[in-house]
DNA sequence: CGATTTTGACCAGCGC
DNA sequence: GCGCTGGTCAAAATCG
């Protein structure tokens, strides 16, 4: 009997250690991802200069939540909105989605039910919209030229001064997929961040060999005109690759704890499985 | 009562 | 200059 259990210990042990592994090699799929998208955003450097103005109309009609162009695919579950949103209110729920990024703007396909509208809209009035980890306020909502169903616009309420905004709109071929655009970076930590943190951010930062108290910008040649969108510790000076090995590895230690994390995270690599499918089946569409 | 959504009005860019 | 369009504003409505 006692060998039974030490047995399925010892198999649950090196199960733990695989998926480990496979943690850190998809979150460092993921750190590559941002670095194509960096790339790609300067492919798309013309792409990405009309976007920037939030006033300025794009060519004839072909902006809209656009759907099918080239930029950087990553994994949904490793997405930069999507930080933290393991027990979050909404990233579990969503069924499949993929995002896309261009520079700063990121775009998430979500596949929802025609009839589901709750990625587009709350259900009730003081409904904060958390499906993505993050708190959005609607601002305005548009019926645009060529989508019947109206576009919904959000701006981050979670920080008063953050300056994201997103917009929801459900696609023209398939109103089963709903398209989010995200705009701009968070210039805080996700609202349910640190509850999941296995230890608090803050003492986590506090490990990092580097000095965090003084801001030491080692870009000398321009200044930085905008604020980082980086949380208030993580200063540009610091070694952001031991920082990032330190995070995977708490939250591997923190996941590989949890006894729902194989199933999650099976289920996780599936929809990724089916994510790439529904990504070039866009692809092909358009 | 405060926070949020709704929705019509308004503004600015673009094409003709 | 005018009309079209996307994005934003702000007052009113609504909810807990």
């Amino acid at each position: 009997m006692e060998t039974v259990l030490m047995e399925e210990l010892k198999r649950t042990r090196s199960e733990n250690k695989k998926l480990t592994e496979m943690l850190i090699f998809v979150c460092e799929n993921y750190n590559n991802s941002l670095k194509g998208g960096t790339q790609s955003a300067d492919l798309l450097s013309e792409d990405d200069s009309n976007s920037k103005s939030s006033k300025k109309r794009k060519g004839s009609g072909g902006e809209d939540l656009g759907i099918g162009n080239t930029a950087h695919e990553i994994s949904s579950s490793c997405g930069a909105d999507n930080i933290g949103c393991g027990g979050g209110a909404g990233c579990c729920k969503r069924p499949r989605e993929i995002i896309k990024t261009i520079s700063n703007v990121s775009k998430v396909f979500a596949k929802t039910p025609p009839s589901d509208t709750t990625l587009v809209s709350s259900n009730n009035k003081q409904n904060i919209v958390v499906k993505d980890g993050y708190q959005w306020r609607k601002y305005g909502q548009k019926v645009t030229r060529d989508n019947p169903s109206p576009r919904a616009y959000y701006k981050c309420s979670f920080a008063p001064n953050c300056p994201v905004k997103k917009k929801v709109q459900r696609s023209v071929e398939d109103p089963s997929l709903v398209v989010a655009i995200y705009e701009g970076e968070h210039n805080h930590l996700p609202p349910n961040f640190q509850a999941e943190m296995p230890l608090g951010f803050n003492q986590l930062a506090s490990m990092i060999p580097c000095s965090v108290s003084s801001p030491n910008y080692t870009s000398s040649s321009s200044p930085r005109p905008n604020p980082s969108p980086m949380p208030d510790f993580i200063r540009p000076g610091i070694d952001m690759s031991a920082f990032q090995q330190l995070l995977v590895e708490k939250m591997a230690d923190s996941l590989t704890r949890n006894p729902g994390f194989t199933t999650s995270l099976a289920a996780a690599i599936s929809t990724r499985i089916l994510d790439q499918d529904l990504v070039e089946s866009w692809e092909n569409t358009t």
